[in-house]
DNA sequence: ATCGATCATGCACCTATTGTGCACGGTTAT
DNA sequence: ATAACCGTGCACAATAGGTGCATGATCGAT
């Protein structure tokens, strides 16, 4: 309802270049370009400058960008009460989410949401967490569920978007089958430090929350390899080179010659899992049942564990 | 900004026919009913219902337009704010106002807004001052120069719209030159109380002034006959058939074998000229310079007049 | 009860907005 | 210097969105 060349506008705000908004918005480059040039024309205001080789909003264009999140947050209010108010049904729906929420929490969501509302087209698109962000903010999707840094609460509360937090998935360590310690069920990690790591990549969601565990127990880990996907690190493990952080969600085919080990003592690392919207949204119905559908999927998840693990 | 559609829905909202709607948005009677049916496929909703032959919104109609007001006057705020803070030029500029409003507010402010920004394509519309208000809505006009009812202050505080004073326009009587108080300057209503009246035709605007005048003094005058323009009513005064109310900025030709009186005493009737905009709008540059610019003109006007007139 | 008036809507057609793909010019990093 | 990158302009294509007229449905008046 918004015109969508503001919304472009805003994804621009965020991503800084027209090809990157391009490949976010799924418009080319001409077009955001031209979308651009034609919002500055009918609103009469000089909203980019040429900066080196790009462009660069002016103060006027900060400004609308800023003011734009409040309109868009109040159009989806709107939008979602009047659902509420009417009983009525929508015809898309987009869900984002990264890999092993997409697998345990996504799927089940549509699948469900695909019985229920026969004639809605679900469609669920695989993305990392901060990519998430920059899909709802495109508009590209509407419910996304991604790992929310505990440390990190600058996302929390963003003014663009409603979060709510389905479960925490502890972290275990993994180790060779053949490590000393792959009888028992739980180690802490101070017994692990003395340990090489396999982590992430330096700079991925995971990373972080890795550095984060170890802080909160004060001993600093030797990092020995890095991975980007989890199936390298596990087979990274299961050739000895190391142990490593997996959470719970994620698959561990028993085949790998790896054993998962649950995390006791006092600094017991987890990632937060929680659902984002666009602000506002949050009282469509929609919103609301798939919200309930993945708090049920995640409370099957919690039932399940162990109950020192919670 | 907001999709065009919404403000088409909101138009018919007002009006309550396609037809109308059309009419006041300047499409089609096809397109409007094109693009209603497109607002409900997009946003899923049903918002209209067929009633007899015509068609009436929905429960979650009325919700959505009430709701839209707020969301259409945050933007107007919005780009109002932005441009202010961009020192930035719009294209385009709506006005729209009565008769004696266009002859002596409207069209020095054009002529003003012509010179200082040759750019700007200003448009004036002649219309009552009801329909300004519709014009308003359909956003066809940016800023309207309208006559309040004293008396009548449901759209005062109307969500949709901001309202500045301009001046208070006294209303003269006008009587046949030969009238025995003709030679007099003033005169007061309990005077002309048995004098046969001519009043525009019942439901107008200024009828209602009329009855609010001799409300206000307690006495119940004769209406003689009606008239629709002013150049009619007049010829009637002239033609010795009554004698009438007439503001003090409607222009009376010497010739016209009619004199005008000020009225004095306690019930002094006037018509408050105010000059209207969309809500959220009023901080907008060029709508500040215009009502900076209709100010200077009614203060012109004002101090034109006698001193125990004001 | 019939007829005409009024209203909304569907259809054929047309326009013009808005998209893509590609080539180009300017700018930065190697 | 050269290569990589970024944004933009242009020719062209798709499509959203417009008009005008015919149609069907409903209501009021004769």
């Amino acid at each position: 309802m918004i015109d969508p060349r503001l919304i472009t506008l805003r994804v621009f705000a965020r991503c800084g270049t027209i090809g990157a908004t391009a490949e976010l918005t799924g418009y080319s480059p001409s077009a955001v370009s031209a979308q651009l040039r034609e919002l500055q024309r009918v609103l009469g205001m000089q909203l980019l400058t040429k900066d080196g080789r790009g462009v660069r909003l002016t103060a006027t264009g900060r400004f609308l960008v800023a003011g734009a999140d409040t309109l868009i947050a109040d159009w989806e209010s709107l939008r979602a009460a009047a659902m509420e108010a009417g009983d009525q049904v929508q015809s898309h729906f987009g869900l984002g989410g990264f890999s092993t929420a997409a697998a345990q929490l996504l799927a089940p969501l549509a699948a469900t949401l695909r019985s229920t509302r026969p004639l809605l087209e679900v469609q669920v698109l695989e993305a990392d967490p901060a990519r998430c962000f920059d899909l709802l903010v495109a508009e590209r999707i509407d419910l996304a569920v991604i790992v929310a840094m505990q440390s990190d609460t600058s996302a929390e509360d963003d003014p663009r978007f409603e979060q709510t937090v389905l479960l925490d998935d502890p972290l275990d360590v993994i180790i060779p089958a053949d490590h000393p310690l792959a009888s028992r069920e739980t180690a802490t990690l101070e017994e692990l430090a003395s340990e090489p790591w396999i982590t992430e990549t330096a700079g991925s969601t995971y990373h972080s929350l890795f550095t984060a565990a170890f802080t909160a127990v004060g001993v600093t880990p030797r990092i020995a390899h890095e991975a980007v996907e989890w199936e390298t690190q596990i087979a990274f493990v299961g050739a000895g080179l190391g142990v490593g952080l997996l959470p719970r969600l994620a698959p561990l085919r028993s085949a790998e010659n790896v054993v998962r080990l649950r995390i006791t003592g006092k600094g017991k690392p987890a990632r937060r899992i929680v659902a984002a919207v666009r602000r506002g949204s949050i009282a469509s119905p929609l919103i609301q049942e798939s919200l309930g559908i993945l708090q049920v999927s995640a409370n099957r998840i919690l039932a399940a564990r162990p109950e020192d693990d919670l």
